[in-house]
DNA sequence: CTCCCGATAT
DNA sequence: ATATCAGGAG
């Protein structure tokens, strides 16, 4: 397991690596990163951006997207995957929104996993990125790294990870450590081939080290 | 646990 | 051909 020591080592070196991570999901408020988080499940940021670009030119506020069948809404959304839950998911979310608090995106995590198609990792990035309110979004690419590095165990759940990587970072590195995960898990650990030979955590990865010693050993 | 699912990288 | 992608719901 990483020691507490082991774990600061490891953001500083991230924070040399990516100094400038951020979220990537192109967004002008609150309601248009709910969408952007929501349509990322499953698929990556570029593909999401691709789509919203339009998307988001078509669909202003919650009205506009409870005013197009269900079947426009998926042709708009198709090349994402998943449409047909994310579809459905969009326009009753729309609804709650209109519904419940008046089309305004609530600051709220607990307020906003109640909604369709939202779950506590797309709750944790909007109300870190909306909002700024300190929080940690485990998605494929943190869970992986935080458990390569040795941070947490295999086993562990995501919400298990997520409460490893609060107890162990300070509150006001939360946002920024949650991307600069993201960007280091996307663009160096990545899930296939990743480039430990040249990894500056590679003294501290119980991972890496396990796969150096294998291409020693050959 | 399974299902949803198209696009892209390897 | 197969793995993976800013997951969530049943």
């Amino acid at each position: 397991m990483l020691t507490k020591v082991q774990w600061l080592y490891c953001l500083d070196e991230m924070e040399r690596m990516f100094p400038d991570a951020h979220c990537e999901l192109v967004h002008d408020n609150p309601f248009e990163l709910l969408v952007a988080t929501l349509l990322s499940a499953q698929c990556t940021d570029v593909l999401v951006n691709k789509v919203t670009k339009n998307l988001f030119q078509k669909y202003k506020k919650p009205e506009d997207y409870l005013a197009v069948s269900i079947e426009e809404l998926q042709t708009d959304i198709r090349s994402i995957g998943l449409y047909r839950n994310k579809a459905k998911n969009i326009q009753a979310l729309s609804k709650q929104l209109i519904e419940l608090y008046d089309g305004e995106v609530p600051p709220n995590r607990d307020l906003l996993t109640t909604f369709p198609g939202v779950g506590r990792k797309t709750a944790n990035v909007v109300v870190s990125v909306a909002f700024d309110i300190p929080a940690i979004a485990v998605d494929t690419h943190v869970e992986r790294v935080s458990k390569r590095l040795g941070l947490c165990r295999w086993k562990d759940s995501v919400l298990q990870v997520e409460e490893t990587l609060m107890k162990k970072t300070p509150m006001e590195l939360w946002s920024k450590t949650h991307h600069q995960l993201i960007f280091f898990g996307r663009y160096h650990c990545k899930a296939q081939n990743p480039n430990c030979p040249e990894c500056p955590l590679l003294s501290v990865c119980r991972e890496g080290k396990k796969r150096m010693n294998k291409i020693v050993a050959q």
